[in-house]
DNA sequence: CAATATAGGTCAAGTTAGTTGACCTATATC
DNA sequence: GATATAGGTCAACTAACTTGACCTATATTG
């Protein structure tokens, strides 16, 4: 295998970039971190989770989730609730409060993508080329060393 | 806009993981973490980047890339050369060992891609998916909540 | 030529998002 | 009754940053 491929390692990571960077500057505005909104996000999507479903699911220990949940459950954005079958699970919920906020946080990076499936499709390459180019940084650099894939040449 | 769509920030996120944790294990195996490795790919990429570009392109401050860009030239996997245009700027090149140490390292991330793009095709969605279903917190969540894209249901 | 800007280096202190280890309670299962 | 599991909490540590301050060397500009 050449190193041809290697085109497509970047674009991964610029792309990841522009994806996160989207949300992290509205999160911010909200007075929240990254992590809370990942957790408030997935809570919102699995309506009922435990909390050791939730940790495995993100690949995190407990400890390392501890400040954020407490922090989502002192600003009611999420609440929990003790499992009727098996009394030591706490089933997680997102709040009203919490439902709306996701809302607003995930609605630039829904809207991102859209407008990036409208303009260049569906190919891989593509699409996170899209994205890729969002960061200054990687165009102009990426011209003067002629970055690029393989297909491109 | 509905919410369909946040299934493709679900993906984004486990694809990323999947595809970073790859790279990750091989260079701790190495001695060294995922921003020596990323420093190292991209001084390889661009032989003779400047210092101030490289930042630039990373988007870190020079005081954030100190230990890292320290320890790759200690451990001689990057050298610098003055350049004679600009006696203030420093050139960046890979060493020999450098740019041995940054194929192996890539070896795998490039390996998965190939697979993925042989076995689903190119579509953004169908590759992100692939990247993903490889986690298995993931796949087994993702099962009981119904997490799905809009197009498959 | 003197003033200022730029490239690069380095120290200190702070932040985010984790980690491992230890230890606690409550409940469930063997 | 012993053990396992779900959850909580404290402490200490790490990676990968950040901002701010201050330094040298070289280049550019008035």
């Amino acid at each position: 295998m050449t190193d041809q491929n290697d085109y497509s390692l970047i674009l991964f990571h610029f792309a990841y970039k522009t994806f996160i960077n989207t949300a992290d500057e509205i999160i911010e505005k909200h007075g929240m971190s990254r992590q809370h909104h990942r957790f408030l996000f997935y809570i919102s999507k699995m309506p009922g989770i435990s909390v050791k479903e939730l940790l495995d699911f993100l690949e995190i220990t407990k400890q390392g989730s501890h400040r954020t949940l407490s922090k989502l459950k002192e600003e009611s954005l999420i609440e929990e609730a003790q499992s009727k079958q098996d009394k030591r699970v706490k089933n997680l919920y997102a709040t009203k409060k919490g439902e709306e906020l996701v809302k607003v946080l995930n609605k630039e990076q829904n809207k991102m993508l859209a407008n990036i499936l409208n303009t260049v499709g569906t190919d891989w390459f593509k699409v996170m080329e899209a994205y890729a180019n969002q960061r200054e940084g990687f165009k102009s650099i990426k011209a003067k060393y002629q970055l690029q894939h393989e297909e491109d040449l």
